[in-house]
RNA sequence: GUGGAUGUAGCGUAGUUGGUUAACGCGUCAGUUUGUGGCACUGAAGACCGUGGGUUCGAGUCCCAUCUUCCACCCCA
């Protein structure tokens, strides 16, 4: 037997229908805010990712599909989206759109992991992007646009937990003290930190290791180290989601794994499973390390496995579509004349099922039970004779008379 | 990458200390029922027991390997 690869997942009818409901109501607050749908490559050159995500980081540096294509260029599976998204934002010139530009996404993901609940290799996240702002606004903005996904999808118990990260400037400061700190211990750290402690020393303050965390007590912390522009973008972002009444907590530790971050952080957590849903942050840095002119930008990404778990436990009772009408005809004119007003009717958008299967009339009850249609149409000899037919409502048993076209059939239907 | 558990029809399960034809429920299909469904009854199809080796006269059952899924570490969304 064909088997899918580890990690990918199929997305069955009886789960897509609610995709297809969380998605709708999400491309709702997205566009509520005048975010414009992207959609980019499901791969890019790896150099896109490498130097967008970061060397030192685990995705890029143990996560990537990475491989040569018959060209002999190196390729790689995106495994998050703001890269690409900067790379389409600067190759197609959308520097010169009015500023700020606003794009969301909804594309799948790829990273090389272990494989767990709620983390797959295949994964899929919607993410919004803000380019060319600089200011808290738009840090807030952003907040308040991912916090009403969870509004509108109905979802209680997250927490919002945020920090700065500051920028290069207060950033180097704070290096070369966290730099003095370690340094006194570096030999006992552990070998991933080890290599860190040169290229990126801040992620060495997120090692889980155990005799890490250990020499990491006591260790200066950014958020102490932020110079006077930072700190004051940070004191108003915090004042202004106070006075938008969006519960949060500072949590200096959350460094987040992507190299491109800057200023601030933020991560939606599920209180429950202690997943981050939904994680993002500002990115001054990235459109200029892609060859593009000094320009601020901000940006969150959501899991969407992750957030239809949590959408279907607080939302029992989805109601798939059903079909508006089922078409039972027995014998080959009767047959034709099922073909003929089911085509109509589903030019004006009714959902029509008739038998494909040539069941008898049993058969054909039973199916039309069976998939719930809201009402039944015989077509015999008799109707085709008297051009007059009844349409029968299946929950209510009521039958009302109609003249065998589609026109009559549509004005009973509604 | 490390450690632990798991795998029997589409789904959920049973299968005794190894012993004939692998059982049940749901679902599917057909019939009872050529003119109105849900219920009921009858019947049918559907599994080389994850895969590959090994032990044995004999393996769903024991051993090894491998894969999958799940859990923890790690990482993240």
């Amino acid at each position: 037997m064909l088997q899918k690869p580890k990690g990918t997942k199929d997305l069955l009818p009886q789960e897509s229908y609610k995709w297809q409901l969380a998605e709708e109501k999400i491309k709702k607050v997205l566009e509520s805010y005048n975010f414009k749908e992207i959609r980019v490559p499901v791969f890019e050159h790896t150099e896109v990712f490498q130097r967008g995500v970061g060397e030192t980081t685990d995705v890029v540096q143990k996560e990537m599909y990475t491989f040569d294509d018959k060209g002999g260029r190196s390729i790689t599976l995106r495994p998050e989206g703001t890269a690409g998204v900067v790379r389409a934002y600067l190759e197609n010139g959308m520097g010169s759109m009015s500023t700020p530009v606003k794009l969301w996404y909804n594309m799948g993901m790829y990273r090389y992991e272990n494989v767990q609940k709620g983390r797959l290799r295949e994964f899929h996240q919607i993410g919004a992007e803000l380019i060319g702002s600089e200011s808290y606004l738009a840090d807030v903005d952003i907040i308040l646009m991912a916090n009403n996904i969870f509004k509108t999808l109905n979802i209680p118990n997250i927490k919002l937990t945020i920090n700065s990260i500051g920028c290069p400037k207060c950033r180097g400061k704070y290096q070369k003290v966290l730099k003095e700190f370690i340094g006194k211990n570096i030999d006992s750290y552990c070998d991933t930190c080890k290599t860190r402690f040169e290229k990126n020393p801040m992620r060495i303050l997120d090692c889980k290791e155990k005799k890490c965390k250990e020499l990491n007590v006591g260790a200066p912390m950014m958020i102490d180290y932020l110079c006077d522009e930072c700190k004051e973008h940070f004191e108003k972002v915090k004042s202004t989601l106070k006075l938008c009444n969006i519960n949060f907590e500072v949590d200096s530790s959350i460094v987040r794994g992507l190299d491109y971050y800057t200023k601030t952080v933020f991560e939606f957590i599920d209180e429950k499973s202690g997943l981050t849903v939904l994680g993002g942050g500002r990115y001054d840095g990235l459109v200029e390390e892609f060859g593009g002119k000094p320009t601020p930008a901000i940006g969150f990404a959501t899991g969407v496995e992750r957030l239809m778990e949590m959408y279907e436990e607080y939302n029992p009772n989805l109601e798939e579509k059903i079909p508006d009408l089922y078409i039972l005809s027995l014998g080959e004119v009767q047959n034709k004349k099922a073909i003929e007003i089911s085509e109509a009717l589903r030019i004006s958008e009714v959902i029509v099922e008739k038998d494909i299967c040539e069941r008898s009339f049993n058969a054909q009850m039973k199916y039309a039970n069976k998939i719930n249609a809201k009402n039944l149409l015989v077509i015999g000899e008799t109707e085709i004779q008297t051009d007059i037919a009844k349409i029968k409502n299946m929950k209510t048993g009521e039958e009302k008379e109609v003249k065998l076209n589609p026109n009559s059939i549509l004005e009973k239907l509604k």
